[in-house]
RNA sequence: GGUCCGGUGGCAGAGUGGUGAUGUAGCGGACUGCAAAUCCGCGUAUGUGGGUUCGAUUCCCGCCCGGACCUCCA
């Protein structure tokens, strides 16, 4: 029997996964509010829940992934106002961007995929019925949930409601009963995107979309609801206070994954701090499937600091996998166990334990030995890795005229003529194309550069080449340009000195 | 101020009441024209002070340091 523990916010303990239906298992995650371009911390979030999918779908026979789009919001409304045009098209482009995105680290799309603006009836009826129940309350044409209403209410994120109280950070409007009691549905100005509804043309509040919509697709009850830990207070909170209080009975969600926040240089990334990753310019840097491979490379549960030298070993990591699977083409990963990879990632989604494993069968392949290729490219689906092969991965589809040039270097090369063989080797990199030689006197060429540059490095050796340029130190010069060049940089002569751009990894 | 989480080798990052994974970097070696890859070997870590225990990195308490949340946030 399959034993997959999970960490849950709820109980705040490992626990036992329990299905409520083993035939279907049904999870939610709480997905974005399309205004903007996707950042690098909503990344790792629908990367770890990937994950997770992955592997209840490798033990269950159905799962059922919801992730909602958002798309009443605030931001957006200004947006819209602010160029004058409807919420769809404000939205249009971010909900694309982040298709896009997603599927370049390799995420699979939910199965459902429900848009807040599309259920404006569900989250009218919940809202009536925590009116009927006495739960909410209309106030100056705005509904609130009434929190002293629910004796329940807190004990989620493990705040007493004074407690709350003590750390408010804003004005408490005047018409709430409570001060911590929050909006359900708020009034539009005629300017404003609005619905009709038994309280005026309004919209609502952001935590009823998804108690609406995790409802309407995976019904009151349901098994796993993810999203970041800063989403425990308040939105996940008051999903439940929602839901448990409109569903009398209801436990809504069982079990509670979040992952810990994304750090950039050792610091929360936020737009004040001007710190902010937009997911879409690593991309620009990196191969998605290495800024996946990053996401993975700590547990979900601890901080994650993302850097450029995170990137670098990521890549790195990646590239000792693809040579141990390029070492097997033969290799099929039908019918393989993969056990040391599918243990760890029981065990409350360890990655980097499976990681580790990864590296065993990696060993394997290069001591000659096919299961062990076969092992990593099994193991790589279930971590929804080595989606590409090696020859993409390394590039290695390369102009007819590149490839005669890498000839020549070969020929040089056997008739021991040394200076043109590297010659050649540098006038190839400065083309983007990396050549290693093997030991039976072949060679392999692709466009991925080297892991070797240091960044720190690399701004010293550029400094280096200014001052030789300077004073006209042609031999040095050529030693830095061919050192740099090699290592998968590429130089610009400017008017300001030599400038240098990596190669993307 | 309140609540919570964490501090492991140069860096990244797991695990465990009984000689501390894995990666990367460093050093030495094999191989190699050089480089790369691969292989072999070496070295370096459990913040700090107590307690419990035959034994603590792991459990408990204090201290120091860091981070998150306290109604925008993944």
């Amino acid at each position: 029997m399959t034993q997959l523990t999970l960490y849950n916010t709820r109980t705040r303990a490992k626990e036992l996964f329990v299905p409520l239906d083993a035939e279907n298992i049904r999870a939610y995650l709480c997905g974005p509010t399309v205004y903007d371009r996707a950042h690098i911390g909503n990344a790792r979030n629908v990367v770890i829940f990937d994950i997770l999918i992955r592997l209840l779908r490798r033990i269950y026979p159905r799962v059922t992934y919801v992730r909602n789009i958002t798309d009443i919001d605030d931001r957006i409304n200004e947006r819209a106002a602010a160029r004058g045009v409807s919420i769809e098209e404000v939205t249009q482009g971010p909900v694309r961007w982040y298709h896009e995105d997603m599927g370049l680290l390799y995420t699979l799309p939910p199965d459902i995929e429900p848009r807040a603006t599309e259920h404006l009836p569900e989250i009218i009826e919940i809202i009536e019925r925590l009116i009927a129940n006495g739960h909410a309350y209309e106030a100056e044409g705005h509904v609130l949930f009434a929190v002293a209403s629910d004796p329940n209410y807190g004990k989620f994120s493990g705040h007493t409601p004074d407690e709350l109280l003590a750390g408010a950070r804003v004005d408490v409007a005047a018409y709430k009963r409570d001060a911590g009691d929050f909006v359900l549905w708020k009034p539009s100005t005629p300017d404003l995107p609005g619905w009709d509804s038994p309280w005026g043309r309004g919209r609502p509040g952001w935590h009823i979309e998804c108690s609406a919509m995790s409802w309407k697709h995976l019904g009151q009850d349901f098994d796993i609801h993810g999203g970041g830990d800063d989403l425990i207070f308040p939105h996940h909170e008051n999903e439940i206070a929602q839901s448990c209080c409109a569903f009398p009975g209801s436990n809504f969600a069982n079990v509670w994954v979040h992952n810990r926040m994304l750090l950039v240089n050792g610091e929360k990334m936020s737009k004040s701090l001007g710190n902010f990753l937009v997911l879409h310019d690593v991309l620009e840097k990196a191969p998605g499937e290495a800024v996946r491979f990053l996401l993975m490379r700590s547990h979900y549960r601890s901080t994650l600091d993302f850097s450029d030298a995170g990137l670098v070993e990521a890549k790195a990591e990646l590239d000792r996998f693809y040579r141990a699977i390029e070492k097997h083409p033969e290799a099929t990963d039908r019918q393989v166990p993969v056990m040391l990879v599918f243990d760890a990632l029981l065990d409350d989604l360890n990655t980097p334990a499976a990681i580790a494993a990864l590296h065993k069968y990696a060993d394997l392949a290069f001591a000659g030995n096919a299961a062990g290729a076969a092992a990593l490219k099994a193991a790589g689906k279930l971590l929804g890795l080595f989606n590409t092969t090696p020859k993409e991965w390394f590039g290695r589809n390369v102009p007819s005229e590149i490839y005669e040039t890498a000839l020549e270097r070969k020929d040089a090369r056997n008739q021991k003529d040394y200076d043109k063989a590297d010659r050649l080797r540098y006038e190839l990199a400065l083309q983007g194309f990396f050549i290693e030689d093997m030991l039976d006197g072949d060679f392999s060429i692709g466009s991925r550069p080297p892991n070797k540059l240091d960044y720190e490095q690399a701004d010293k050796f550029v400094d280096d080449l200014n001052l030789a340029t300077s004073s006209g130190n042609a031999a040095k010069i050529d030693r830095l340009r061919r050192a740099l060049v090699l290592d998968g940089v590429v130089l610009t002569d400017t008017p300001q000195g030599w400038k240098w751009k990596r190669l993307k990894l």
